[in-house]
DNA sequence: AAAATACATTGACACTTTTCTATATCATGC
DNA sequence: GCATGATATAGAAAAGTGTCAATGTATTTT
């Protein structure tokens, strides 16, 4: 297994509240600064500092300040990373967790 | 947007938890019952089944009662539509959100 | 330098999630 | 029908999550 489950955790964590999910979505056109995305919901401002938190925290998203502004954008790698671990995971191979306990190991 | 973001977010749920990524991990190389992925885990049958319900109320897992025996699997078709989903909200296309937005669309 | 703008942090609150123990239900075998 | 094994449900405790108002911190503008 290329890949620890652990690490995912926060990737789903992230995903799994609608506001965030969107926010994912439009970024996938391009950067976008926070002010411009807090237009599009009916959040408070600390609301959406909070989840952009947990968006760039997770690494699905970058975040960089250019002047007062914070510019977010996808991080494409971590996209990819993303769905080549849900293919695996979800793909019988040889090195899957379930013969692992079929050998009594650690899982 | 063909998808619903919201029908989305259960999913991404049951996702954000090791334990519950392990257990789909090990129903990708066939089905399961409910006893012999309760091995792997250090954790009590009532927690296990509280999982369970979890993966299959979200569509992700299928269960199927066979005497005393609970015998869980993959639901394919979930599997792909979550994979077509990603790969769909993190590429740019004509109808994304972030379009609607800027024409003040509901979002 | 003062005002305004953009964003982050703090503290509080309601709500949800995860886990357990105890108990109930259901199916099987004697 | 009773005992046993497999699973589900209920209730409770602890921890985590999402939201806001209030406030703090940069940065830009005047």
């Amino acid at each position: 297994m290329k890949y620890s489950y652990a690490e995912f955790v926060p990737v789903f964590k992230a995903l799994a509240d609608e506001t965030r999910i969107k926010i994912v979505n439009m970024l996938s056109c391009g950067e976008m600064c926070a002010c411009k995305i807090l237009e599009s919901f009916n959040i408070t401002q600390p609301t959406l500092s909070y989840h952009m938190k947990i968006l760039t925290d997770c690494g699905l998203v970058d975040g960089r300040r250019d002047g007062a502004w914070m510019i977010y954008s996808i991080k494409s790698e971590s996209v990819e990373h993303l769905k080549d671990f849900w293919v695996c995971i979800t793909t019988e191979c040889d090195d899957c967790i379930c013969k692992k306990c079929e050998k009594k190991l650690d899982c």
